[in-house]
DNA sequence: AGGTTGGTACTACAGCTGTAACTCTACAGG
DNA sequence: CCTGTAGAGTTACAGCTGTAGTACCAACCT
């Protein structure tokens, strides 16, 4: 079975990073996180350490400096971390949280029509029509 | 705009239970909560007065005991939950946490079925369809 | 009236997070 | 060779959480 994820905000940002970019030194994902949240770069060196130590993270020496990557996959965590919302706040009726997801004021035009899409495409490759 | 309700697993399983049940004493809550999690009686009293003290829930006395009952309702809970999630995971893209959804181990024999039932509903009562 | 009891408040502590200054070290340039 | 500099390591601290012992208080029973 799947670890467990928990992951703040901040280490979220930073595993993004390095999702869509592979590998990265202290300085690249510093200057990234740099417009949105005003940190030092140190601070940013003591999150990567301390994710590292925990195993989150694994990193290279590269001229002189670090280069971090991701040991966990996107994927693996928003699995973890979907179905730990979904237990916890939804008590794992998932198809209770989707009908919150539609209700919500978060879907945007379009949105509605893509899942009907995918809902009809998910039927299809399964040959299980109602 | 909904306040940012950054609440954690311990914290949430409080909550639910004031949800579904309205105003309890500190050893109620203790007794619903000592099966799975073996906490003190006092731990569970510090848990509370430290939700009080932060807004998130409200005591009153009654007879020689508070009775607590939680000031934030389910429903925001979940809005500022899953919307935080969708965009930390999904970069706000509804519909890619619902294809998430559906492919993911969660669903449950017959889940697929009120999911499509969902959205004929909903797109009936819109008057909106494809 | 005094002890037992149920319940709250106070105090404590470790672990994690965000935050960052300070220190050390090694390479690059003069 | 000496020094400035860039980057890493070390240390620090406050705030929150989970965890709980201890102290205090009021009511009830005998």
């Amino acid at each position: 079975m799947p670890e467990r994820h928990q992951l703040t905000d901040l280490q979220i940002a930073i595993l993004r990073l390095l999702w869509a970019q592979g590998e990265l030194t202290v300085l690249e994902i510093w200057e990234a996180l740099h417009p949105e949240r005003r940190l030092a770069q140190t601070t940013v060196a003591t999150l990567l350490s301390r994710l590292q130590r925990r195993g989150v993270l694994a990193r290279r020496t590269d001229d002189r400096q670090y280069r971090y990557r991701a040991l966990v996959s996107e994927e693996e965590v928003q699995l973890s971390m979907v179905e730990e919302l979904t237990e916890r706040l939804f008590n794992g009726d998932v198809p209770a949280l989707v009908n919150h997801l539609l209700t919500s004021q978060e879907m945007r035009p379009g949105d509605l029509d893509r899942v009907r899409q995918m809902i009809d495409d998910f039927d299809r490759s399964r040959g299980e029509p109602a």
